[in-house]
DNA sequence: TCGCAAGAGTTACGAGCCATAACGCAAACA
DNA sequence: TGTTTGCGTTATGGCTCGTAACTCTTGCGA
């Protein structure tokens, strides 16, 4: 039953991970402090205690919701692709994936950059649940593309072989080795592209030539993949 | 005129940065506290203002450091490689980046990730002359090819096109607009392969397989790049 | 060789933050 | 309406940063 206090006490807890997170963006640092936060909501710092019991378990949190909202961006993504072509998904993938990134530099740093300053992910990041569904969402357009029948990667079966051994747990655990192989390789161009971007790396570009440039290495990215861009 | 207290404070100088990275790795955050290196290195941390203003001034310093590293690292990687393959280039190229990302992630993290705690590089990053200098060894693949004759990247023009005005300034200033396109997307996809790696998002892959799949990525960038891999 | 200036490193201090503890107070529930 | 639950406060101790004022050593120059 949801009482009252149950009600509000939510939504204190929703307006300090707002907070937070708008304060990470406004100074641009994952580094976070209680009294910064409780001054922005004309409350003392020992208040936030009763919420969260210190900044490892605030910053969880923030985890935890951004895998959320990034595993929901990636469903809209996909669910926005008509018909079946693996293609149309993984570059829609794509996108949503950068535009969740770049639409806040500070989360995206808090999820896949190095540990907060004294946070230790205690439970292996791998184990949460909405981390599993993004990267299943991530895994898809390559699962698809098997089921259509288009060719994934030409095998590297030497590679394939030697981590054969990561496919048995959750995030890559319905994939073989190549086409985990495969889907590593997109990742990894695709991440590598947004961390450049989303830290602003990438010698000031930005705008329609850094979409541009975006638009490109998803071609490239489906290309070495094995996924032919449809003939327009 | 190289006068003894001037070398004592250079060892000291290094000492400070030295004990500044040691402590950063063992707590595996970026985040560090004048009065750990202080401690560690049996002195207050008072003392330590002699040699830098405040932490602002140390951690641009690791960043210099870092570019300067990344630098050598990258000029050996070059010069190790006989002949002319631009193809053995890149590859030697893409290991040792990987291999200085690794060796000390949270370095790594410094210079890449988001700004730390409250450092905003002053100096815009790409004003560094380090900075500048390994990223050229970066771009020297691409430029090889050119030089050998080698197919660089199918164009792809209207991209070429967005994004000219970026290939006026340093690092990108050698390069035309496709070949910097090609450049970027090598970078893109290594830097990502690196980013997961270094911070631990790899699925926990590590030590052969990693080597493995890394080995792959680079063949497939040299690839969509245009270069090809010499026949054994 | 000696005196002195320059600089290294110290303690002392104020301000700020984290986290705990102990306290009032108001809202929710019976 | 009375009671309980829990929210948010002030008070406190221990930590950090950075400045200031001071001491002492060092090594340079006369």
């Amino acid at each position: 039953m949801t009482t009252r206090r149950a009600i509000t006490r939510a939504a204190t807890v929703e307006e300090i991970k707002r907070t937070a997170l708008t304060l990470m963006r406004e100074q641009g640092s994952t580094d976070l402090r209680f009294a910064d936060i409780a001054r922005a909501m004309s409350m003392t710092a020992p208040g936030l205690y009763r919420y969260f019991s210190g900044r490892d378990e605030l910053v969880a949190a923030l985890v935890e919701d951004a895998f959320v909202e990034l595993g929901d961006a990636l469903e809209l993504a996909v669910e926005s692709v008509d018909g079946e072509s693996a293609y149309e998904r993984l570059a829609a993938l794509c996108q949503a994936y950068r535009a969740w990134a770049t639409a806040d530099p500070t989360r995206f740093a808090v999820v896949f950059g190095l540990p907060v300053a004294g946070y230790v992910a205690k439970d292996e990041r791998g184990k949460s649940e909405a981390a599993e569904r993004a990267f299943g969402y991530l895994a898809s357009p390559v699962l698809g593309a098997v089921a259509a029948g288009e060719p994934v990667l030409p095998g590297q079966p030497e590679v394939a072989a030697a981590f054969a051994a990561v496919c048995d747990k959750p995030p890559l655990d319905r994939l073989t080795p190549p086409q985990a192989q495969a889907m590593l390789h997109a990742w990894a161009s695709l991440h590598g592209f947004v961390c450049l971007e989303a830290f602003g790396h990438l010698f000031g570009l930005a705008g329609p030539p850094a979409d541009a440039l975006f638009a490109s290495l998803v071609r490239a990215v489906a290309g070495y993949i094995g996924l032919r861009e449809p003939a327009a």
